[in-house]
DNA sequence: AACATAGTCAACCGCTGCTCA
DNA sequence: GTGAGCAGCGGTTGACTATGT
C-alpha cells in the first residue's frame, strides 16, 4: 500500500547530507514550494528518495527553524505537553514554534527522561515522597490510570454521539461557540432523509434524536486553553460551579472554569469563549474521549 | 596518546491514516 | 466499498563527538 518508498536497493544517495545537496534541495523548495515529495528528488536533480528530502527539509533546512539550546521555559513546556500528550512529539512540536518533532523526541530522550528519572530516584529516597513516587510509577504502568490524552491529530476526527449524548446536547449549559463547531451526522442514515446532516445550534438544540456522528473543529483557542491548563494545580480540575455560574466569562489565566453541567459518567464538556470549561478532572476527561467518544 | 564509554542528534524504517480514483 | 499512492508520525539506528580512564 505505497510501501517503501525508499528501496534500499536503489542506488541513491544515504546518510549524512552533503551541502551540496542541501543548497539544491533549498532552491528547489524556494521555487517551487514544498509538497509532492516523491516527484521532488527527480525534478530538482537529487539522488535521494522523497522521504529522506521531506524529512532533511522539515528537520534541518526549513528557513523558521529554530536551532541551539532548548531554553528552560521550552523544556518546562515540553514536559506538561508531554504529561499531556504523552509522545505525540509532532504534536508537542507545534506548541513549541521553530522546534521540530525530531528535535523534541531527541531532547526527551537524551536530557528530560533521565532528569525525571533521577528525580524520580531522588524523591523515592525520601519517605515523605515515597508515596508520590508509587503514584507515579503507577500511573507510567497502568495508561488508563494517566492522565494523557490520547488524542491523535492535530486536528479532531469523527465522533460518535450516542442517544445519551444527543439528550445531553439538547442541554443548554453545553455550549458551542465560535471556538467549536460541530456537524452531527447520523449514524442511521438508511432511515432519515437527505440531506443526512443534524443541526447543532449555539443552544445545543437538535433535529434529530439519534445515534450520530460528529465532526468537531476547533480552534487554536481551543487547544490553547486545553494545553495551558497547569495541571498541576488541583484547583483547575475542581467543579468550581457557583463561582462559574456568577461569572462565566471572567475568566483570567490558563484555569479552566467549571460549568454545572449534566454528566456522561460523571463528566462533561463545556466549551466557551476561547476557554475549557467542565471537566471533573483529566481522567474524566480521557475516559469522556476514549470510551464515549471516539477519538482514536 | 590510545582506547573505551557515554551522549547527542540526523537520518532511516516501518507503519498508519488520509485522499482519491 | 476497495485499494493504490502519498504524507506524516514515532521508534530506532548509527555516525560523530565529548569525556573518562
Amino acid at each position: 500500500m505505497g510501501r517503501n518508498p525508499c528501496n534500499p536497493k536503489d542506488s541513491l544517495n544515504r546518510g549524512a547530507w552533503t551541502a551540496i545537496e542541501d543548497q539544491i534541495l533549498t532552491d528547489y523548495i524556494k521555487n517551487h514550494g514544498q509538497g509532492k515529495w516523491r516527484l521532488l528528488p527527480k525534478r530538482a536533480g537529487l539522488n535521494r528518495c522523497g522521504k529522506s528530502c521531506r524529512l532533511r527539509w522539515l528537520n534541518y533546512l526549513r528557513p523558521d527553524i529554530k536551532r541551539g539550546n532548548i531554553t528552560p521555559d521550552e523544556e518546562d513546556l515540553i514536559i506538561k505537553l508531554h504529561n499531556l500528550l504523552g509522545n505525540r512529539w509532532s504534536l508537542i512540536a507545534g506548541r513549541l514554534p521553530g522546534r521540530t518533532d525530531n528535535e523534541i523526541k531527541n531532547y526527551w530522550n537524551s536530557h528530560v527522561a533521565k532528569k525525571l528519572q533521577k528525580e524520580k530516584l531522588k524523591s523515592a529516597t525520601t519517605s515523605s515522597s515515597k508515596i508520590l513516587a508509587a503514584q507515579d510509577s503507577d500511573n507510567k504502568v497502568s495508561p488508563s490510570n494517566s492522565r494523557v490524552i490520547r488524542t491523535k491529530a492535530t486536528r479532531c476526527t469523527k465522533v460518535i454521539l450516542s442517544k445519551q449524548v444527543q439528550k445531553l446536547m439538547a442541554a443548554p449549559s453545553l455550549m458551542m461557540t465560535h471556538d467549536m463547531s460541530v456537524d452531527v451526522r447520523c449514524d442511521h442514515e438508511e432511515k432519515m432523509e437527505a440531506p443526512s446532516f443534524v443541526n447543532v445550534d449555539l443552544e445545543g438544540n437538535t433535529d434529530k434524536p439519534l445515534d450520530c456522528k460528529a465532526d468537531f473543529e476547533m480552534n487554536d483557542g481551543f487547544f490553547s486553553a486545553l494545553l495551558n491548563m497547569d495541571l498541576s494545580e488541583p484547583s483547575c480540575l475542581k467543579n468550581k460551579v457557583e463561582e462559574d455560574s456568577n461569572a462565566s466569562t471572567s475568566d483570567k489565566g490558563g484555569c479552566p472554569h467549571l460549568s454545572p453541567a449534566p454528566t456522561l459518567d460523571g463528566t462533561f464538556l463545556n466549551v466557551s469563549h476561547g476557554s475549557l470549561h467542565g471537566f471533573e478532572d483529566f481522567h474524566s476527561m480521557s475516559g469522556l474521549m476514549e470510551n464515549e467518544f471516539h477519538w482514536l
